[in-house]
DNA sequence: TTCTTAGCCAATCACCGTCCTCATT
DNA sequence: AATGAGGACGGTGATTGGCTAAGAA
């Protein structure tokens, strides 16, 4: 057997996978199997967001995935929107067709609690 | 589980979010704030990220299409004038759709 | 064109103690050409969006690594490992990625280093589909 | 229809991977 | 003992813009 496994490397370079990490200097160190990880999981990430914009464009039927695709494939995944929602750019007009429906004012579902405590502290009683 | 209401940084009221990233989430802007503050993070983007390679770029030959050129061997020889052969773009797309 | 603020400048040093671009974010290539790999043949990207989908990738690096990091803390331990990692995943709802995780973590260690990279390997090809399902059951 | 824009090409060179030493667990 | 951080070094793929078809409007 004359063939050898080539090893194989991640689509990402791993050495900016960590730099990116350690940005944030409340991490100290990293272990292989994590950044390992990290670096992969990045991966899948960024073909969850390609394939669900590009479902996006096709129901609006263009051809170029554009931010506004992006924005509504993110609006579509829960966990997504959630830890997103300070990198996705608001859109310019937004169209504020609020008609000031009271009963459609509440849009926490069950299980969802408000948050007004930025200042005081970065602890909030999670328990309902 | 429940969700919860974070206080919008950019938007105007309180949006509601997973319960589970409320935390995270509180801890990633204090981060970034942090960040900002002390690396003074850029906000915008530059239309290029390395002088070296944008003047490679810009002095790199061309073919009749604008793209990128092989470097030919009046190239290789650099003394030479020469005339680009390559780099034009091959015909038209012609007829390749199934 | 809208020019941007700052000035190109000169390379690889920005006034003071900024962080460059290129080292906030993911090869502009790489992304472009992950992104490519699950369009229609013919589908295009726009700048915008690439630009943005890089920046979300970054956020998502920094948000994972963060909760994982928050718990090493708390367990008094200074390495983040890759246990830390996978908890992080499912505690943020990217409990998906599990199962896709663990298969890549063994073929990496298998071979000192193995990965899906190319295409021709298809132990990943629907991982992505993993959390594209839909939103997770909120129990 | 008119106007905007993303893909296309490949050469340099900044960056990635590897190997090393030293520090930490 | 095992393993991660940091640095040096060599190899290499990401970076890069003008033109124009492809799409958006």
């Amino acid at each position: 057997m004359a063939e050898e496994e080539e090893t194989i490397r991640p689509e990402f370079p791993i050495t900016r996978v960590k730099k990116i990490m350690k940005l944030d200097k409340d991490i100290n160190k990293i272990n292989s199997d994590a950044l390992h990880l990290i670096t992969y999981s990045t991966e899948l990430f960024l073909r969850f967001l390609a394939e669900k914009s590009s479902v996006v464009a096709a129901e609006k039927k263009r051809k170029t995935v554009n931010l506004d695709h992006l924005r509504i494939a993110v609006k579509r995944h829960q966990p997504t929107r959630d830890f997103l929602l300070d990198s996705l750019p608001l859109p310019s007009p937004q169209p504020v067709r609020v008609t000031k429906t009271a009963s459609e004012k509440k849009p926490p579902p069950v299980g969802t609690r408000r948050i007004d405590a930025f200042f005081s502290k970065g602890k909030a009683k999670v328990g309902e | 589980h429940s969700r919860m209401p974070l206080p919008p940084e950019v938007a105007q009221e309180p949006v509601y979010v997973n319960a589970k990233q409320y935390q995270a989430i509180l801890r990633r802007r204090q981060a970034r704030a942090k960040a900002e503050l002390e690396m003074k993070l850029i906000k915008s983007r530059k239309p290029y990220l390395h002088e070296s390679r944008h003047q490679h770029a810009m002095r790199r030959p061309r073919g009749i299409g604008g793209r990128f050129a092989k470097k030919t061997n009046t190239e290789a020889s650099q003394k030479k004038d020469g005339e680009k052969s390559n780099g034009c773009r091959t015909q038209s797309p012609a007829s390749s759709s199934s | 064109m809208a020019d941007t603020p700052s000035s190109p400048g000169v390379d690889g040093g920005e006034s003071g103690g900024s962080v460059r671009e290129q080292d906030r974010y993911l090869p502009i290539a790489n992304i472009s050409r992950i992104m490519k790999k699950v369009l229609p043949p013919n589908g295009k990207i726009g700048k915008d969006a690439k630009d943005t989908v890089q920046e979300c990738v970054s956020e998502f690096i920094s948000f994972i690594t963060s909760e994982a990091s928050d718990k090493c803390q708390k367990e008094k331990r200074k390495t983040v490992n890759g246990e830390d990692l996978l908890w992080a995943m499912s505690t943020l709802g990217f409990e998906a990625y599990l199962e896709p995780l663990k298969l890549y973590l063994a073929r990496y260690r298998e071979g000192d280093n193995k990965g899906s990279g190319k295409s021709g390997d298809g132990f990943n090809r629907d991982a992505a589909a993993g959390v594209s399902g839909e939103d997770l059951p909120v129990v």
